[in-house]
DNA sequence: CTTGACTCTGGACCTTGATCAAAGGTCTAG
DNA sequence: CTAGACCTTTGATCAAGGTCCAGAGTCAAG
């Protein structure tokens, strides 16, 4: 086995992950990137590694984590001991916050579904729900 | 009746909606408030129907929408014509991004609460099924 | 060797929806 | 009249998550 695996540019490593060399800079200023190993050059030079982290961040980024979160993310799954339980309470805890922005916005479409279904979509603004709702004294439903 | 409505300034505006005074000059300057009459002494002007403006905005915010859009709606209900129509057609649009986006959080809620069910909560990192989902190269569901 | 593509640093800039500060003018109650 | 509350403007700042740029150096192909 290699363990020192192929030197990748920046610009390969952002095309295999998919998302922009300026955006591999700006998490590695942000620390959710190590800072990489230098060719004498001063270009940095990543390995699988680095493209496995990326692809870490981008998949919790799409379970809605911010990028400070997962930074801690990453920092716990480095503690060995404390590190599973950690992560599984932040992952709760993101769980519950998502659970609740589903129940607001539920809200918001049950109450915009009932105005659009209530316009006829023609006539007077002054007789139109959407409007009227928006607008009326009376609206605080 | 009485068309004059009491002369009120910023700050009676801003207590009487709940927004914050900077807020308001925000919004003008936005163009989602119209430019208010002003005093001799350069104080902003406002009647009732300012108060109702800044209440329309705060409905369709919590709706919701973007100020852009907002100042679209307000735009759109001043049009006698084609206003119910295109003010239809906003809230159909925005109803449906509202439900493609609860979709597109119930797909990640159901991710998200499924590693959370099979995190033991201890045990080595390496095991925990919440980062080896972030991790994984076939963790492409 | 030259050319063109790539990378470096540092810092400026972007979006959205405000919020705050500074320096000064105005209004109102007592 | 004066204190204190309120208002004016311009311009800066914030959070988040990047994006872009100039000017200079480097790398690989031909």
């Amino acid at each position: 086995m290699n363990t020192q695996t192929a030197s990748l540019t920046i610009g390969a490593v952002a095309k295999r992950v998919g998302v922009a060399i300026d955006t591999i800079r700006y998490y590695e200023r942000e620390g959710l990137l190590p800072e990489p190993l230098r060719r004498a050059s001063g270009y940095r030079s990543y390995d699988e590694g680095t493209i496995a982290q990326l692809r870490f961040i981008r998949r919790a980024k799409e379970l809605g984590f911010t990028l400070e979160e997962i930074r801690e993310l990453l920092a716990l799954s480095a503690d060995r001991q404390r590190g599973v339980k950690a992560v599984k309470q932040r992952a709760e805890r993101r769980l519950a916050a998502i659970e609740q922005r589903i129940v607001e916005l539920q809200r918001v479409r049950d109450g915009l579904a009932q105005l659009v279904a209530s316009c006829p979509g023609h006539g007077k603004p002054e007789e139109c729900p959407i409007l009227r709702a928006l607008s009326d004294e009376e609206a605080q439903a």
